[in-house]
RNA sequence: GCGAAAGUGGCGGAACUGGUAGACGCGCGAGACUUAGGAUCUCGUGGCCUCGUGCCGUGGGGGUUCGAGUCCCCCCUUUCGCACCA
């Protein structure tokens, strides 16, 4: 025992603790264990990247949330399994490695040894056997195997795309990581390069992404950003044939149309019915039909135009309020509605890599297109009416909204949703269109021209081509090279060591060439939580019979700063993996809960404000246990908190509070009042905990403890013990300690004692009910529970203060609800 | 611009399906014990005044209701996503 007759000492409580588990190994699972175990519960947390300066207090935070989630489960009976990993490739670090002049090969250990250090001492149930490092062979061999069970399905392919590309970071971006035209990372303006890029398939599981959604328990914040992610939208594709330049302009001759998948350009838009206010086209600058369109005088302003778009590209297509610009291409296509031939412009604020690359203008009923034509002075024709136009009211800005169709044949009159889908319709019949729905998600590039990452385990051989490494000779391993820095060139470091890339075709033998790219960090943790439980076996990635007992994930905790790409790839990977057969499940993650963010003085932690929050100072002082409690206790867990440094005064003294009341305890019948306070706690507890309620049941029990001390009484063992055990969750180690000292010799974790809640013990017996005449409160009364409406009236009624306020008025009408309130309405 | 969430004491935050607003904690004030305390314990703490258990109070303005922080309409503010997605 510690620390023997005196206080509350945390420092010596929590070393004491944290040995005691080790050595007993509290929270390690075997594989055997973990084969067997009759009621798992798998509780996750995103892992961390281990930074250099080492755990962040929103880790912290997030783990010690996800932690009482666990510890909570785990009181209850289950068998849980907390397991904790690095997530240390990815350009990160490798910039700092850079930045600092260490190799991420000697600097990545050192950070993880502290993480792990600092992790061990916030008291988190993790089970030390089966972490997992993203940058150990050991794993990576599987990350790599993952890239190869895409390969042979089809889903992963290498071609040359237009990608963002960083001029700072020199390397390629995926979409989500380009942040307002900028690197998400060093906020550097982004270009487009053309480079080959290696993709994942994503968008053949779109829709089942989006589908599913509605199958799992996640916050609604996250699904929420999913399905925008996604992007759904429902409209049609139409085919705009083009004008043979020399037909002229006003009237079309049919036999100059050529053939349309020659020389047609088809668009999509989510509102055809609009069609005959097409007045123009424009194309993306890259779409491919500009070449064929573009007209000798022309060419000059189109071939500049383009060039401008490809250098600032994504810059300047995020910034909307500027004004808009275009080119005239010299060509014409057709509008299939009103057969006009209208002008082929190209401007970027089409985007090439949405629908088709082309819209249709409708600058009437398209912010966008009015924009366009009121600059390049094009006709603004009106085809839908609203309720208060009709089809000559003038337009002086877009109308986007319902109304009427006008000016457009045989469609006039037509509602919005009738006119979409009859103008299709119409369309479709003559081979000018078709129902489409197209998706904003774009395919997954998982290249990276970097270092610092996983090799892709393909080899480029001449005769065969890209050529898989053959399982059995995984890893690829990622050779120690000292000058990593990347270049300019678009080329990976990794092609600058020919000792390394120089190999041997698999299939032909011939000399070939390893892939010199590495892949994306996403995909290191895209699929680490299949990883955990079969760390034990290094000739499978994934163990059959224990992922069965234990996948997928029953609650998954994190940030939302991962609602899209993290939680989207995890998905996605997921759902291949059960096609191929290699799990039984296609969603990961059965419930997932996005934290909050914790500030600070109600400002926002930087490190250039130096409001940073470090946790060790605040352990050592506190201990992890008054930490964790005060983190907690903060506010909601899913909105996060403010940090004020004095606020820790309270969780500290709630915890010695409790120490002296626990140690001091006697063997003597619990207080009947005492009791009712006591079920009633556990019962809003037991209740809030699986929602991660935490910062209310905090507050519970420290109500409660102030009732088991009120007056300065001495406790009955019998009004503690319960207490004690729900503390567990939030503080562990005092919690271990208080149990042994109330004579158990087993760890409080695995004794599963959590209290059962009886609504009868929690029952009152009298209440305290309002007494309002007009709605304004003029008394209280106390009654027995459940009293009747005559006599809470009557008890109301005798009431002096009562009295005096229905004196010499009339009682209309008396309202009573049982146990809250009796109302007099008076007048 | 679009979407979502949220505005409650000096502060962080409570308040179940409309029913005693401000639980719990910080801070602050008074007292006790102390050589001392930034320790511990007790009590108090939304505002106002004519200190009555009176009036006003949940971003602002309307409304529904016996009764509104909670429901409805309009407006303001903040935070977070998305951002020329056709």
């Amino acid at each position: 025992m510690v620390n023997e007759g005196a206080g509350y000492t945390p420092a010596e409580v929590e070393k004491k603790w944290q040995e005691a588990w080790d050595v007993r190994g509290t929270n390690r699972r075997s594989s055997e264990e973990l084969r067997a175990a009759e009621n798992p519960y798998y509780n996750l947390m995103m892992f961390p990247y281990p930074s250099a300066e080492g755990l962040h207090v929103g880790n912290i935070y997030a783990f010690t949330g996800a932690d009482v989630h666990g510890r909570f489960r785990r009181l209850t009976g289950y068998d849980v399994f907390e397991p904790i990993g690095f997530d240390a490739f990815g350009i990160h670090s490798e910039n700092f490695a850079l930045k600092v002049g260490v190799h991420p090969m000697d600097l990545i250990p050192k950070n993880v040894a502290n993480f792990t250090r600092q992790l061990r001492r916030t008291g988190g149930m993790f089970d030390w056997s089966h972490t997992v490092d993203t940058t150990d062979p050991a794993y990576y061999r599987w990350t790599q195997w993952v890239f190869l069970k895409l390969f042979e399905a089809g889903l992963a392919e290498q071609k040359e795309a237009p990608v963002n590309w960083c001029p700072s970071c020199m390397t390629v971006l995926a979409n989500e990581q380009v942040v307002g035209g900028r690197c998400e990372r060093c906020d550097t303006p982004v270009e487009q390069r053309r480079i080959a890029q290696w993709f994942f398939k994503i968008t053949k599981y779109t829709q089942r992404l989006l589908d599913n959604l509605d199958t799992i328990d996640w916050s609604e914040t996250t699904t929420k950003a999913q399905r925008n992610w996604i992007g759904r939208s429902e409209g049609a594709e139409l085919v705009f044939p083009l004008v043979d330049a020399s037909a002229g302009h006003g009237s079309v001759d049919p036999d100059t149309v050529r053939e349309p998948d020659e020389t047609a350009i088809r668009v999509f838009t989510t509102r055809p019915d609009t069609i005959f206010g097409a007045t123009f086209m424009v194309l993306a600058p890259e779409h491919p039909a500009v070449d064929r369109l573009v007209s000798d005088d022309r060419r000059g302003a189109i071939e500049a135009y383009r060039a401008e778009a490809q250098r600032t590209d994504l810059v300047s297509r995020q910034k909307t309020d500027k004004t808009k610009t275009g080119v005239f291409t010299g060509g014409y296509c057709r509008n299939p509605a009103t057969g006009e031939a209208i002008p082929v412009w190209i401007a970027d604020y089409v985007l090439m890599d949405y629908g088709t690359g082309a819209i249709m203008a409708v600058p009437g009923h398209d912010e966008r297109d009015f924009e366009f034509a009121t600059e390049f002075d094009l006709p603004i024709p009106r085809v839908v009416a609203g309720p208060d136009d009709d089809a000559d009211t003038p337009l002086t800005e877009a109308y986007a909204g319902d109304g009427v169709l006008v000016n457009s044949g045989a469609f006039d009159g037509l509602g919005k949703v009738e006119a979409i889908r009859a103008v299709t319709e119409w369309l479709a019949e003559r081979g000018m269109g078709e129902l489409q729905v197209n998706y904003r998600l774009h395919d997954w590039c998982i290249s990276r021209q970097r270092y610092w990452g996983p090799p892709i385990p393909i080899i480029h051989c001449d005769a065969c081509g890209a050529v898989p490494v053959p399982e059995e000779d995984l890893p690829v391993v990622l050779p120690r090279v000292e000058d990593f820095r990347p270049d300019d060139s678009g080329i990976s470091p990794l092609a600058r060591v020919a000792e390394w890339y120089e190999t041997t075709c698999p299939a032909c033998g011939a000399d070939a060439r390893r892939e010199t790219d590495v892949s994306d960090t996403f995909l290191d943790s895209g699929w680490y939580f299949l990883r955990y439980p079969s760390t034990d076996f290094d000739d499978r990635a994934i163990d059959p019979e224990i992922t069965r007992n234990w996948l997928p994930v029953d609650c998954y905790v994190g940030g939302n700063e991962h609602a899209v790409l993290h939680l989207m790839y995890s998905r996605f990977l997921t759902m291949v993996l059960h096609d191929l057969g290699h799990v039984d499940f296609d969603e990961p993650f059965t419930r997932f809960r996005a934290h909050g963010l914790i500030i600070r003085d109600g400002a926002k932690m930087s490190k250039s404000k130096g409001n940073v929050i470090v946790p060790d100072p605040i352990i050592e002082q506190y201990g992890a246990d008054t930490f964790r409690l005060y983190l907690m206790f903060l506010g909601p867990f899913d909105e996060g908190g403010d940090y004020r440094d004095e606020g820790i005064q309270g969780p500290f003294g709630f915890l010695h509070r409790l120490w002296d009341t626990v140690v001091a305890a006697e063997d003597k019948p619990a207080d009947g009042e005492v009791e009712r306070k006591l079920h009633q706690t556990i019962g809003q507890v037991s209740e809030q905990l699986p929602e991660l309620g935490y910062n209310t049941s905090i507050a519970a029990m420290m109500e409660y403890l102030n009732t088991v001390r009120a007056g300065g009484r001495t406790a009955a063992r019998a009004e503690v013990e319960p207490l004690v055990v729900m503390v567990a969750a939030f503080c562990p180690h005092i919690a271990e300690e208080l149990w042994e000292r109330l004579g158990h010799d087993q760890s409080i974790f695995d004794a599963a004692p959590w209290p059962e809640f009886d609504p009868e013990k929690a029952r009152e017996q009298r209440l305290e009910v309002a007494v309002q005449v007009n709605g304004k409160l003029r008394g209280t009364v106390s009654l027995d529970v459940d009293a009747t409406a005559e006599v809470a009236e009557a008890a109301a009624r005798a009431d002096a203060n009562v009295a005096r306020h229905l004196e010499g008025v009339t009682v209309r009408r008396v309202i009573h609800v049982p146990n809250r309130l009796v109302n007099f309405v008076v007048g």
